[in-house]
DNA sequence: TAGTGGTCTAGACCACGTA
DNA sequence: ACGTGGTCTAGACCACTAA
């Protein structure tokens, strides 16, 4: 049908542009969804592998997911709400599992997670924030947390064996009364944290224990945990799907949040 | 050369899994080269199809760039820390321009920006934070910040119109006391900033303003600064490019940072 | 001018889930 | 069983830039 120049942009580029107008137009809305290859071949007069290439571009961009069998469809983006200043010095109030476990249930949604604790050499990012000489180890207890059965997030909390050597957070179980407390415990209360958060394409073991479909980069939350003596005593990993959250922070004197959750 | 396994693992899947691990590895350093297309097809037997399918895996994880007709290369990352909390309630102090032009100055590169104003209405994501009525319009200052000549990030601020109707804000030069101080001088101080941070592949005129490679996302970071009355006077669209930074918040007691700022 | 990657064609066989 | 997208081959011509 609609015959598309030769002479200047690439041909399977401005096939792209096309179906790209048709999803942020309306004429395919979220969910929807679009040709198929064979049908857009016959449109634009084109080859398989020229379609595939523009299909390519849209998958890359995070707008289209391909389902074999079924086709390709527009995505849609469902962001869940993480605050990391509820991080805050939690030594008391409700623990971090319990508040995922709240929010989550709160939709009528499952929360689930896995927990699993190992002593390892950290990688550079964390040993350099709990200042660990190079070779030293860590304690770090990994969790995927889940909803409705599907991964949502990684959180990789290290702390130093030094410190939390024989303590229950070297065991493999939730602990009930949030690992702050514990640290507390142990007398390394924590005062400060700092917050590093940076934006990157995932590495193929993330896209595999998140099941992140193709153009879903993912945000890395890094939260250092410092005592009253400056000390870093707790360094966290988070895997954030950049589909799947948003990150709230409040300063100063806000209004009350009215917004949805998710 | 090294025959690969037909049976598993698609083969362009294996030949970027080799290419990946010689990357992370340092067989291949930043900035380094990649075999180019023809060597790779003589090494493992496939056509140039195949191989090509290989390296754009890579690309598309933000590892590689192409970079005619030179060859591949290996991407190297450059963070430049973003604070947001220097946003806050600076009625006071230095304004945001200079902060950025000092920032830059410090290691010896060359800032610039071009503003440009205009009387729009606003997209939903800004309509929303304002609590604008369908079609109302607001005031926008866009602003793309470089550095050395080359962009670095997109920055559009949003005022309704009843605000800064005649005020200095809806003229395109600098403002040298900052916006947030003509803001209170208007009547309207800000009290309280609420930011969201959300991470997501750039649109096509974002990739051409902010001439980013494939395989590079980007934070969008929303602020919406508060009067003491809860009134939205100000909201703020940051993009971001996260090959170029990196967010740090920093809450409750904590030590200096001894980080570079790059 | 030589060599690089970018675009496009024409075809083939396959894996998979839904109907 | 059928139609979908996934993988792979074998070729062609082109645009760009560094040597």
């Amino acid at each position: 049908m609609s015959a598309l120049r030769r002479t200047s942009r690439p041909v399977y580029q401005q096939i792209a542009d096309e179906l790209r107008d048709a999803i942020s137009g309306d004429d395919i809305g979220p969910d929807g969804r679009l040709p198929t290859e064979a049908e857009l071949v016959e449109r634009y007069g084109v080859t398989r592998g020229t379609v595939r290439q523009a299909l390519a571009v849209l998958v890359n961009e995070g707008l289209v997911v391909s389902d074999r069998p079924r086709g390709y469809f527009v995505r849609r983006r469902r962001h869940m709400t993480y605050r990391p200043q509820q991080e805050l010095l939690v030594t008391d109030g409700a623990p971090a599992m319990d508040r995922f476990h709240r929010s989550v249930a709160e939709e009528g949604r499952t929360p689930s997670q896995t927990i699993d604790v190992s002593i390892v050499v950290p990688p550079r990012e964390i040993a350099t924030r709990l200042r660990l000489n190079a070779g030293e180890t860590a304690a770090v207890r990994r969790r995927v947390r889940s909803i409705d059965g599907e991964p949502f997030n990684i959180n990789n909390s290290y702390y130093p064996l030094s410190i939390v050597q024989g303590s229950e957070i070297v065991l493999p179980h939730d602990i009930a009364r949030g690992a702050n407390r514990v640290l507390a415990e142990l007398g390394h209360r924590q005062v400060g944290l700092r917050h590093h958060l940076i934006s990157r394409m995932p590495t193929p073991s993330e896209r595999h224990r998140l099941q992140l479909s193709p153009g879903t980069p993912v945000t890395v939350h890094y939260l250092t945990g410092y005592t009253a003596e400056g000390i870093p005593v707790r360094a966290v990993e988070n895997v954030l799907p950049g589909d799947r959250h948003e990150v709230l922070i409040e300063d100063g004197q806000v209004p009350p949040d009215n917004e949805s959750s998710t």
